[in-house]
DNA sequence: TTTTAATCGTTCCAAATGGAACTATCTATT
DNA sequence: AATAGATAGTTCCATTTGGAACGATTAAAA
């Protein structure tokens, strides 16, 4: 009895992960759906927001989307008007994207959306003190440590804020 | 400055998810492909695991997937025969799903597996107590409650165990 | 009882997705 | 400098996905 209680103590903890992610994915869905965007779409102004002028190859290593589907989805923003793709000049094999003013109100309106996953996000750690967000943030992130550690792959980070 | 960080870091909370479900996405996808399974098919295995003869709409309780996705799902599972389906006495409409004899092996061996999401999953758990790993389910279940608090929708369990 | 409304699952099909091959550009080697 | 190899992004196309309409069955109302 006791025994069994603590072998399924680390599958509760991936059901309880797989649960708040359900309920991420089902309020993005709804935004973005709500601004004609699809899933990568939404991503990808999401991540601008975060970090402007990067390249796609650095939003599909933040965003984990395949290639093509990065290229597709970015086409569609670009044809909307919401982001702006230049060639560098360091590397004309590379895109610089950047959010156009229109993308950057879209990317406002979804951040401050009520029911957008910002704002709801916000609301649900307020039941939370500072010092225990900052333990979840450690505790998540040593778990994203811990599964990424066996896979060969690099690290990935924003440029910085 | 100080306000600054505050304001942020429900923010990377939430990242800090979205990390961890990255990275779950990407064991799975990995896991389901040497299988042969679609990643809805992969959920369906993993949650008749869990809780065996329940209706196609209480896995997609549990999964979210939508209903035309799962019902193809299942039937490419009944197909490969790892999965059961058969009318309920009591309501006609309903389908009662249940794993085959091959299905329970296919879901075991999915649990084993080495580079699983399972077993990965419990060696990323060993870094914690089981204080702690309760804690932190504790705080996941509540940021789910209030993500959902918002919308209008029953929750959904598993029949028990 | 007959009619109406609701519900579970299936089918259909337009759209999204993602692996593979390709193009253009850059880097390293001979 | 010329050649080979690597890399960012695009294009192609087969597969998957998921909303909407549908069929079958049950529950509620008249």
């Amino acid at each position: 009895m006791k025994e069994e209680n603590e072998t399924t103590t680390y599958m509760q903890l991936m059901l309880s992960f797989a649960e708040v992610q359900k309920n991420m994915l089902r309020i993005i869905q709804q935004s973005a759906a709500e601004k004609e965007l699809s899933i990568p779409q939404y991503s990808i102004v999401m991540t601008l927001f975060r970090c402007s002028n990067i390249t796609q190859k650095s939003i599909g290593a933040q965003t984990f989307l395949p290639k093509s589907t990065l290229s597709q989805a970015v086409d569609g923003l670009a044809k909307e008007g919401y982001v702006i793709r230049k060639p560098m000049e360091k590397d004309r094999r590379e895109m610089c994207l950047e959010l156009s003013d229109s993308g950057l109100a879209l990317a406002e309106e979804l951040h401050l959306q009520e029911k957008g996953l910002h704002q709801l996000f916000k609301t649900a750690s307020s039941q939370f003190t500072e010092r225990q967000i900052k333990e979840l943030i450690a505790a998540h992130r040593n778990i994203s440590a811990s599964l990424t550690k066996t896979k060969r792959q690099g690290a990935i980070t924003c440029s910085k804020s």
